[in-house]
DNA sequence: TATAATTATTAGGGTATCCTAAATTTATTA
DNA sequence: TAATAAATTTAGGATACCCTAATAATTATA
């Protein structure tokens, strides 16, 4: 398997490609290549076996694509993990260098790592690191758009993106803080959101907002 | 720059491409390719500045070319420590694993993870880890074949190969033993070392010997 | 020094991964 | 539903890395 190949099943896994056909230009977007290449490298993953592909639809995972993904995703977190709490890095940082070393990093490497970090459950994102959690986490955790007005809930995840985690850590939203969704304009593609414990206001873009993962409060 | 063309440069400066022209046979042999694929590659490294070669001769590392591959070895051996001492592999099987860390290590990463470290001067081969007190190393060590017979010396370094090191050890060498060659047969390939602490008598391939680095205890 | 043996290069290919431009299919909308 | 817009695929190329077979240069040796 190349970083590459590996890229693909990655991307597939975090747009839905275990359930639902991913499009082409998705990945072509996600990846910052061309949608040809795409089309391309699918067929070469489908004759490999870890792609269900549909020309003109998009592409699924197959069972045996679902896991490899998960293990690599498990390796970045694990790496995550470790950048930050033994190196110093800052959360906004890592995700470039989980990036690169995920690809270079055997089973019983991480395994072996996985045991030095004493198993932890989630990466320092939120997402979670055994492959047995990751689908669990999924069904249980709501993206905030999704949310109810006037629910509590509590910030369990935030997509590991540079530019993303900068701008809900300026806004003062990260893990583990208990929010309130107070209000929202569809139209102005904007959210009113009320936290809990310092008691201010933060308006948001949707959009954003979906990046930002949730779970109801069981108070 | 391609993890492909970071291991020419590696094997370069490992086989004395700093100070001597290496012929391509050589670097083909270490790294399990065709000699017409070395002749191509030279031809790209060259055009990029890191390599001077001559053809029909061999080639040697610029300046620049020799930081490259200094700053490749360090990242290997940082690593190579954090994986025996942090991860408890053993040390005979941390090569692969470090080959391929090496290639997705950042520099931020690998000053923070030899901060985390405390600035380990050795890998567990006994090689240095600093960029500056690699070519004093190679200054101040000798190969054992090359070792006058009679004067005792320390083992420093064996060189990071699976197979030497598991042969090394069933002989009871390891680094920071003191020995002594007792006896040569250049005929025979064989040398006689006299173990100082255990008081054991051991013959060995003068050829394999070869990957073992010695310095001559100045006591 | 001529010949043989060794080493290196050239020639001609192959696969993986990427691209742009043109053609095709699907989706949207008037 | 016909026309337009959007997404996808096909066609044709490029580069990086690797190979084998054939040729050329160098080195060793008789």
């Amino acid at each position: 398997m190349s970083p590459t190949k590996e890229d693909y099943l990655k991307i597939l896994f975090e747009l839905g490609g275990r359930t639902e056909q991913v499009p082409n230009k998705e990945i072509a977007n996600r990846l910052g290549i061309s949608p040809p290449t795409v089309t391309e490298m699918m067929n070469s993953l489908v004759k490999a076996g870890w792609v269900v592909y549909t020309p003109y639809k998009g592409s699924k995972l197959t069972p045996k694509g679902t896991e490899y993904a998960k293990k690599l995703i498990r390796k970045h977190r694990l790496w995550e993990v470790f950048l930050v709490k033994h190196l110093g890095f800052d959360i906004n940082k890592v995700h470039p260098e989980a990036e690169l070393l995920e690809h270079s990093t055997s089973t019983v490497l991480a395994d072996k790592l996985e045991t030095y970090l004493n198993f932890p459950e989630y990466c320092p994102h939120g997402g979670a690191i055994p492959v047995d959690s990751m689908e669990a986490q999924e069904v249980k955790t709501l993206h905030l758009p999704e949310v109810e007005v006037d629910t509590p809930v509590k910030i369990s995840r935030i997509v590991d993106d540079e530019k993303l985690l900068q701008y809900f850590r300026n806004h003062d939203l990260n893990i583990g803080d208990s929010i309130i969704v107070t209000s929202r304009d569809i139209s102005l593609d904007l959210m009113t959101v009320h936290h809990i414990s310092s008691k201010e206001t933060i308006q948001i873009s949707q959009t954003i907002a979906q990046y930002l993962f949730v779970e109801i409060i069981s108070s």
